[in-house]
DNA sequence: GATGAATGAGTTTTCATTCAT
DNA sequence: GATGAATGAAAACTCATTCAT
């Protein structure tokens, strides 16, 4: 018994090592080099190892690719656990997860692009290489949703969504610099431009730091 | 004399059609089915020409950035030579033409993304996949400072800084939704977020249309 | 003691579960596609046990071979036991039983085919793979010079000799027929023709439908 | 003109090179062992050229088959060419040629045994590995119905029908003789035990040696 | 004793590059 | 100059065999 758990285990951790070499693989020497050699000399695994876990390397991409999509919205649902319950506090906490070391960092960037360059081919990788999820663009919807309702504009619908459209475009916009920059990257920077626009939009709601905890308007209803 | 003048057509011609099948290329199979053999076949030329014209394919992947670059700043140039001179215009010109079919389109995207999804490993293709060049950075910029300047604002070199890096920013996330979801993607939708944006800012000079020619404060002024 | 004499019988019956698996995958999928993987996957037993009970694949394909073999000869010496002792029934029963159904069918020929085509490599298959062994050569040869001895022709031996040759061969011929062109294989057409040539031989002991019984000369002695 | 036709000469010539390793190592090795490198070894060509001219190591086993089939018939022809017309002139043309050291030696039958224990499993090679061909079937059934014809025998089309299914399985039981004991294996002995056999059936048209050649019923007639 | 995960040699195939024509 | 046949290194993948569990 203890064996046969023993070796089910050995089996998960050869997986994963060959994914997190996939991964590896793919920020540093990108799409096309990330062969299996390539791949198994930094698991220091066999090469009949890729074959026996997923298949084929394709697969193992795949799987690589799912991965790194789990790990995103792993880190981001642990942020949003422990940020407040205003949607403000919401917006800031997708924001602030973003643009953080955990999220945002050379390896994960260049895993993205890596993937995301093959994914206009491959179907497969395509799936899993979309960050605008719609798990997190209803997230962010719902929140400024509330926030339009809430400042009664125009059509609070029509601007919950060009919010949340601008904003995510805005990220993926400092996720792309940020790829392009890594050395003169500015976090705090990104951080300040968005909250800016934000506060622009909804001045009560955002101001230069993140959210503003405790809006005038909820004192006033 | 005719003779020599013509062969030095042909070669040119040669380089062009091997440049836009690798363009085609990239665009249709991505990065890591870009082959010798499928630019080739795409040209229609024969397999040598690929090294006499460009010694390998590396050189050539790098003709072709430098390439999908140059018609990138064409297009603009154009557009820009035919706006008005104040600084909203010109930031109208540039925002449209970024968001036109002419830039934006499925085939030139994946070319972009293809090309990004290497930059990372290769030096001599990033110096052409960074749309964000200095050039385009300096002409905005130089666009939001007059009008930071103008709008008298504390501080107005930091709000151009900013505005600048949202708005690179801002097209460069449509550009990455427009990747992923060319279909439902939305010219005018896009365009109106980001006027809604920089009305925001700048309520004087911009609103849900784009610039707005003749502002108040230049006639007051 | 019942627990070591069931751990032997388990044995017994993976052996033969490997042997048959081998027999079935040959026949389906051909000598060079009749892997490991194949084998124990069509005996649903564990990868081990062909190195476990053959110590090689190589020794399980000839194991297999002998399989096949012993199989055919106690087909052939059960329909012996079954007929009448005369030499004209012995070849009878040799030559029904050859194209019966239950010796000549499409798993059997493809086996017999498969193993043939490495036989030429394999001295240690190449036992196993020829049908015309010693055992059955001498069987014939003896009926057949009863039968010339009888009939008083010129060198009874020469005779015999030659009619057991020509009728072994035209067996394996019918067997190749059946091989290449199974379904539109006639059985009654075969056996017709095979008693058409040895009455023609031989009128006294053959018709068109096998054995003469009680043949004349066999009464005027 | 001159450069061009050589090349194409080289290209034919490399194709033919390398149908013809295969050849001697489906006949030297047998099929499981035929390998690229087997291939490219005995060709003393590179490991690449079997894709170039064959796209697949298949598609190159394919054109061998066609090629070794090719080459019988060509023989085949040949010696009918040279043969007399009278029908048992043809059919002992056809008899001696497939039991002539061109056709029937140890390279081709082992060629013949190592495809056909993989025809069962590819088309693509059955459709070559089948020498009872139409072509053949008819040529024989052709003639015997001529002589059954002017033997008049009852029912004449059966007649022919059973001696070329008859003569058909008696070469190919030839041919597996020859296969499985190539030392043994006596080419008179075959021949004789043939024709002696036709010379039942049919005693005006054949004799040991082979086809009567003016046959009594003719000057009757 | 039995299992199936692991190994790495060997397989087919792809590919950028070279070079005789 | 231009061509495309040829090359062989490196790619993905298969496989019989081994061995820790």
């Amino acid at each position: 018994m203890t064996a046969k758990l023993k070796r089910q285990e050995n089996r998960k951790r050869s997986r994963l090592l060959l994914i997190e070499a996939t991964l590896d693989s793919l920020a540093e020497v990108g799409f096309a080099r990330t062969s299996v050699s390539e791949i198994v000399e930094r698991a220091k695994l066999s090469r009949g190892m890729i074959h026996l876990h997923f298949s084929s390397k394709d697969k193992l991409l795949e799987e690589a690719a799912r991965h790194a999509s789990a790990s995103y919205f792993d880190d981001l649902e642990q942020l949003l656990d422990k940020s407040g319950n205003s949607p403000q506090e919401k917006l800031e906490a997708v924001i602030k997860s973003d643009l953080s070391d955990n999220v945002l960092n050379k390896r994960s960037v260049r895993i993205w692009f890596a993937l995301r360059g093959e994914a206009s081919v491959s179907q497969a990788i395509a799936r899993y290489s979309d960050t605008r999820d719609k798990k997190l663009y209803d997230l962010i919807f719902d929140a400024f949703l509330d926030i339009a309702i809430a400042s009664k504009v125009n059509e609070p619908g029509a601007v919950a969504r060009d919010a949340t459209h601008g904003s995510l475009a805005l990220l993926e916009g400092m996720w792309t610099d940020f790829f392009l920059h890594p050395d003169s990257f500015n976090r705090g920077s990104a951080l300040r431009i968005i909250f800016r626009i934000l506060s622009n939009m909804f001045p009560r709601y955002f101001n230069l730091e993140g959210a503003v905890k405790s809006p005038l308007n909820d004192m006033v209803a």
